[in-house]
DNA sequence: CCAAACTAATTCACCGTCTAACTATTAGCA
DNA sequence: TGCTAATAGTTAGACGGTGAATTAGTTTGG
């Protein structure tokens, strides 16, 4: 803004904009800070609302357990894994994921079977339809997320890594 | 990548490394969009977390009722909002508002007024004590962002937010 | 070698959200 | 005017998540 280009607004700029004259003076509020922040939230949501919108329409599986197909058909492991290990790439707790794994077991998209060399273990592995589940949706999720930010040419999108890994960076150090 | 500076990798790049073997000729399968989008998710992930420790520490309050509170102290109108204009400055539904400010009716810290001009309408206020919370709380949970996004400087900040507003612009129209 | 500590998966109670239905009130229009 | 449609807020029931407790099996150290 104010950089002799008049660049457009979106919502988040107006927002921001009366919130900043609450606090003027206070060096607490950083505008772009905020900003970053609302509109990442936008655009995650709006991420979330397509793919419900998408799986609701199909009547097949939950984006949930889409998301629990997922991260066990990209396990660097051959094609197996613990619930424990499904629970920590799809960031729920054990207990979320037990109740996923119950609904994909029903629906005959995955198989529980007991690790022999360690009892307590329980090995979780896709059926030929949960393979075939996953390959149906797999493609449709990316064009989606190509549509949510196709107004970023290449360049700008190597950009916006570049600015994201920073902060990732610095949160898992 | 691939650019002769050897940039610092996050753990996204290597997921993202992996699934490009999957689908290395796949053109829906887009890195740059996935890794923006997966990044994205995580520095959100990571907001919602430090909130959720700030405000279970404090005890008084949830960061959910917290929100409604903020959303009301910076409605345009003076101080005063429907429960419908606080569940789309939320972005929740009508529904999760009203056990909202159930809450924060049951402690004191807004009022329900009959409008009378619509007897529709109900009429939602902070009290003195409402206020009061708002205030202790607001400059810590802009230190919190402060603090998430510190990794980049203020130009890089700006840098961010214009690629994201581009995408703000595109969703909204 | 066995008790204590740890780990894996599950169950349970509770929470906040959502959709859909319902009540009350207002607006539109024949 | 009086009927219909639209709107504001709430309520009811289901869903998916969490954290704590439970059951079962494994590891560790005196």
């Amino acid at each position: 803004m104010a950089k002799g280009e008049d660049r457009q607004q979106d919502s988040v700029d107006h927002h921001v904009a009366r919130w900043s004259v609450f606090w003027e003076n206070e060096p607490a509020f950083a505008p772009e800070v905020e900003g970053a922040l609302v509109r990442m939230n936008f655009i995650q949501r709006e991420a979330r609302r397509a793919d419900a919108v998408a799986f609701a329409q199909a009547q097949e599986l939950t984006a949930e357990d889409y998301k629990t197909l997922h991260v066990l058909m990209i396990q660097p492991w051959p094609i197996e894994a613990t619930p424990a290990q499904l629970a920590e790439a799809a960031k729920v707790t054990r207990a979320a994921m037990t109740s996923r794994l119950d609904r994909l077991f029903a629906a005959d998209l995955v198989t529980r079977e007991n690790d022999e060399t360690d009892r307590r273990r329980v090995l979780i592995r896709p059926t030929a339809a949960g393979r075939a589940l996953w390959n149906k949706y797999i493609f449709e999720g990316m064009a989606r997320d190509q549509r949510l930010l196709r107004a970023l040419s290449h360049d700008e999108l190597i950009q916006l890594n570049g600015l994201l890994r920073k902060v990732v960076r610095d949160l898992e150090s």
